[in-house]
DNA sequence: TATGAATGAGGATTCATTCAT
DNA sequence: CATGAATGAATCCTCATTCAT
């Protein structure tokens, strides 16, 4: 019987942990993480076995966060332009609302303390998006090149973008075009 | 703090922060690094006051590295696609002949170490390419974006495409063509 | 703290904690001992206190079993040397048979955790040796040495056997005779 | 240059360590070792690489004491029981005059932290004895055991009568007595 | 100036014990 | 009564920085 782990305490520990590290980057102590989390310093290490562990839980945690945003409403059914727009949408949209989350995955990933493994989980996540790109890859709509590649330069270019509509929020929508914009030139076949 | 006599153990120190810092990320202890530079650990400190000097100069070492590669053979009177063309290639070059520093930088722009002020100091550097942009942009070229913002999606496109070359050495040539393509699709003007 | 229920419980965390503390010595930490007892962590201090009572309780659990071994076929009616040779012989014999309890005794005895009184209590249930080994002093078949000292010569030379039988299994019955020899020659009036 | 590595501030940390450990046990933290030795925390690992280093380092530095002290007048030329007597004397003079290393040697032997290696290294400081028993051995002069048995019985009758002298130090010329009585029986053929 | 020993604050982790369930 | 989640004090160790040499 005992007390059962609870889900809100793991996710409190989650959620004050991408504060902490957003702003105070990987080396954020657990200690304050536990604290902001408002629970015992000893008890983050009942949730996550280590450092580690909590780091690379955060990455899929906050990964399966970005599917879900992206995934929950995705048009199956309309055009590759459409999807692959909605997907950019998305995302950008996602980036923009939950920047601290951005800043933590981007750090993470930098990091050497999360494994290739969980990054390689953490993408499989998207695998709808991959699997599109890689329709119209065959299909000649995009240009011919590897759909991970054709990936990869969505994802820098939704990057970039975040970056300038973090840094001008009143011009989102204009940011958000002028990036798809780009995103699409670079990637249709001409 | 007056500048010391040699100017070899500054820079020993500057390489073995990279050679580190890219292995084992920004919190490589000092002593580590002044013991691959072959100097003491004290030593470490006459040459930069404390560990954010160390990595706020070793950023503007690099960037100045960088600029050194993309300018020392710059092609002031061709055509704007060719500069370019040639910046982009530069670029591609040095980051695919020097994948550390190019960890580093990135890893060091993730930092909070670095501050703004370095930051902003080490873009200055490529005043250059930043204009040459900027007219382009002003005569119709290129898509009528900020500067900054076609900038920065080079930047992102340059680094996406270094990453899949440093995966496939082999399709260097391939993926240099390939990034640059999608890159002045994305940028020129329609 | 009124005695619980289940006997079976309060030995399985005694025969746990013989097993860790033998392996990891005196530090082994309770929840391990709880884990291997099959009992919950929190349910090992319904059976002790705490862990300087579990560990003190474990001193006398070892010891009483120990002399049941000794005792229970003891020869009150023979000579004084067959009494000895028997205790000899049970003492050596359980403790080839139970290495870890000897261990464990050996490793309690050393600690600070195990008070005066227990192992004081502990040796009371030797009584029987001990006076036996008075009296045999008083008729001078033994050395005139104090009873405590003699009886403290037949612990250390047993331990020596012990040891030396576990090393070498093959060689118990020689390692047996030789230390009882070597015992008995250092006890005896000569 | 710098400041050299002290051998007196090495010594500091062992013998606080002796005290503590004889004090506390094999757990005392290296803090307050660190203190009672008058250095930083940190300098406690500048000395040893980690506590499992002091520990064994330590084991290594009482057995050498204890050799000097038992072999600086070693009297070569002597007769074979006259160089027994010898050994047993300044043995239990040393023990009985360092009850504190005493106690350290035996929590340090039962404990795993101290390697076989180190354990070994410490006996074979010992070879002289080891070998005049050996040779005792073969002329028959002592019973027909292994030599490490003998030797094995001399260290635990040895630690039984300074256990003796440690409770009564007025007898410490009669327990002296009386144990090697015991030990020279035990061991001499008859 | 160069060195590395010295330092203590800080950090990850463990663990006996308590207490909600 | 049984359980194991919760806790924070305690512990080992690291590291930027200082300073004696």
């Amino acid at each position: 019987m005992a007390r059962p782990k609870s889900e809100d305490k793991q996710k409190a520990i989650l959620n004050a942990a991408i504060q902490e590290i957003a702003e105070h980057g990987v080396s954020a102590p657990t200690a304050r993480i536990a604290k902001i989390a408002g629970v015992g310093e000893g008890s983050l290490f009942t949730y996550f076995s280590n450092k580690d562990e909590l780091l690379n839980q955060l990455y899929l945690y906050i990964k399966e966060e970005l599917r879900e945003s992206m995934m929950s409403d995705y048009p199956k059914t309309e055009s590759v332009q459409n999807r692959i727009r909605h997907a950019w949408n998305t995302y950008v949209k996602w980036g923009v609302a939950n920047p601290q989350k951005r800043i933590v995955l981007a750090k993470l990933g930098m990091s050497n303390k999360v494994s290739e493994q969980t990054k390689t989980q953490g993408s499989e996540a998207f695998a709808d998006i991959f699997n599109m790109i890689s329709e119209s890859t065959a299909n000649g709509l995009l240009r011919n090149y590897p759909t991970s590649f054709l990936s990869a330069i969505m994802g820098s270019l939704a990057d970039t973008t975040m970056n300038f509509i973090a840094g001008n929020p009143a011009q989102t929508e204009y940011f958000n075009n002028a990036g798809f914009e780009a995103f699409w030139s670079a990637i249709v076949n001409a």
